[in-house]
DNA sequence: TTATACCCCACTAATATTGTCAACATTCAA
DNA sequence: TTGAATGTTGACAATATTAGTGGGGTATAA
């Protein structure tokens, strides 16, 4: 039941692309160094993110990654799922599968809960909201 | 971000025990048959559920499995916690340890609301809950 | 005594995770 | 014009996790 490293780097990265929000482009080199990630594996999560518009990219000298849109209205929730998938507990949830033999099953209504749950936090939460708690916190 | 089959398949078996709960134990060999599980994988996993207190078990033949208490006191989270350790997005939110070189991760502030969404819904469910329901909706 | 169960541990095949690497395309600035 | 900076793409590999299988025990009811 864990995030796996591309949603939790990937959702590094956007906090980062927000924070420092405008018009000049951000390079990968810049957020991998400043996060601490790699910077071959954050490529992989930025393509993700580019096709599912959350970002756009300037090639060249001087290029880099831009927010599409502002962090006001970029959710959690939206980039979680264009790196991990859709965030449900189970295939059975996800679509309308069955994973099991039982024609009515117990676990799934279960499962269902647990995913509506999740997707009510991470749809909640913003971008901004990530920055805002964070400069609130730093000031402390 | 899925749970494994330790999880779905104990929380299925253990819905089992508690829609056949009394005194008569109920062999692992009828647990499997009866969800379409394999009996070798489900030792291990009750061997877990036994270890936290959850079910005993009585050996030799007519031998078998037993709630140690009604489903109406064994919820959802102690099940799942039992087979799958903390439900933690990531080991950060889990211990208090700092995945990211950050002093103050923004990422983490999410991963924890996140859990405490799972916590609540998994802590408030339990195997009576799942009984009732399914019967419900298997009246229909 | 024997069939039926739980108990325990070792082992493995398949899959997913977490990257690395190399070759290439585009653009800016000197 | 040229080279350095940057994004683009796809292949590859090490490692960890998952999802089991299998076998040799032990206890007990019939
Ligand atoms: S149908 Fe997916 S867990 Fe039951
Ligand atoms: S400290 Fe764990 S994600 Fe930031």
């Amino acid at each position: 039941m864990k995030l796996s490293t591309k949603g939790r780097y990937g959702l590094m990265a956007m906090f980062q692309l927000a924070l420092e929000f405008g018009d000049e482009p951000i390079s990968l080199k810049y957020i991998a160094e400043k996060q601490g990630l790699s910077e071959n594996y954050l490529e992989q999560l930025f393509s993700n993110l580019k096709r599912d518009g959350l970002i756009q990219s300037v090639r060249g000298a001087q290029g880099g990654y831009l927010l599409t849109r502002e962090p006001k209205d970029i959710t959690v929730g939206q980039v979680l799922r264009s790196l991990e998938g859709h965030l449900a507990p189970a295939e059975c949830v996800q679509h309308d599968i069955d994973c099991s033999k039982e024609d009515n099953c117990a676990t799934k209504l279960v499962l269902m809960k647990i995913k509506d749950s999740i997707d009510n936090v991470i749809d909640s939460i913003t971008l901004e909201d990530m920055v805002v708690e964070t400069l609130k916190n730093n000031s402390n």
